[in-house]
DNA sequence: ACCTGAACACCGTTCAAGT
DNA sequence: ACCTGAACACCGTTCAAGT
């Protein structure tokens, strides 16, 4: 007769984005997961494929995650960044595995909707994307480099953030 | 009776590298790189305290060899910027580990150097580290991005990258 | 001094057998 | 239908025993 699972998707996720919080990527082991859970290792392969289907299925979370947050930001880049960037601050590993794991692009296009809408109010259709680009660029790698390491070696992290926003913003205006 | 070791520092950092280029990060097992370099895989904890340290070594190589690269790359931050991304495009598993693997801060001092000295050339000493940080950011990002495959939905990834070099070039000439 | 086999704990993954 | 124990291949790491 059929048996209802004893864990739903959303449960698993929810598990793994808890257990990524609090012990990393290398953290979320299919063993982990299953005992969060209240079930064996192997019953997990009922709903991913293998490990890397379920890196996938956390990450996208943390993507819509961050979308929501991003819709209620408004429409100033600067702001935008700002909230992207106290995000990644929130959820360190959740955002580590954001650049770590490789998504579809499917996964990838709502997040950067809110910064696209942004720069095609102020560039127009035609520079909004080229310009979106540039945006994400810098500051997907400033906290990167923030987490990295990179900038430990003087100055304040946040005032070279507020440096960068003005300098994007007299990059972004011709 | 003193034996001299089978298989020296550098043949193992270098065996090492060949098999991050070939399989990627997790590619670089112990067993892996021992039995590229002749031996078993305990004696490798002769040389390195865990597998962590080893990633740090190989990737200690990896910055060493960017650095070299960029020093001979002259004083124009566009230059520098365009042989970053040509190095990350010609050594990507490498590259994943620059941002991947955590290194010390004094790794990380060497490769910065060049873009240190033409940010100093052109906006003096004051304003150098932050506007070096801004464009060490932008285009870690980009690269990131490009590999991440964020950039795969329409548009040219050459051409935005030269529309970045341009808004970095309008961002930090005020 | 360096190297090794054997062992341990821990992974991901498969699959036949249970309900 | 879902779940599980057992098994397999593969890790990192330790350590006593070999040379």
């Amino acid at each position: 007769m059929p048996t209802p699972s004893r864990a739903s998707l959303a449960q698993i996720i929810d598990a793994g984005r808890e257990i990524v919080e609090g012990s990393g990527a290398s953290g979320l082991t299919m063993q982990a997961v299953a005992e969060r859970v209240g079930v064996r290792a192997p019953s997990l392969y009922k709903k991913f494929a293998d490990r890397d289907e379920l890196l996938r299925a956390v990450t996208g979370a943390t993507l819509e995650d961050l979308s929501v947050r991003l819709e209620s930001a408004g429409d100033d880049i600067a702001e935008l960044a700002r909230v992207y960037r106290s995000y990644a601050h929130e959820r360190p590993e959740a955002f580590r595995m954001m650049s770590t794991v490789s998504m579809p692009v499917d996964a990838l296009r709502q997040p950067v909707e809110p910064l696209l809408r942004a720069c095609a109010r102020v560039f127009g259709e035609e520079d909004a994307l080229n310009a979106a680009r540039f945006a994400v660029s810098w500051v997907t790698g400033f906290v990167q480099m923030e987490f990295a390491g990179a900038f430990r070696l003087g100055g304040d992290v946040d005032v070279a953030f507020e440096y960068g926003l003005r300098r994007l913003g007299s990059g972004l205006h011709p």
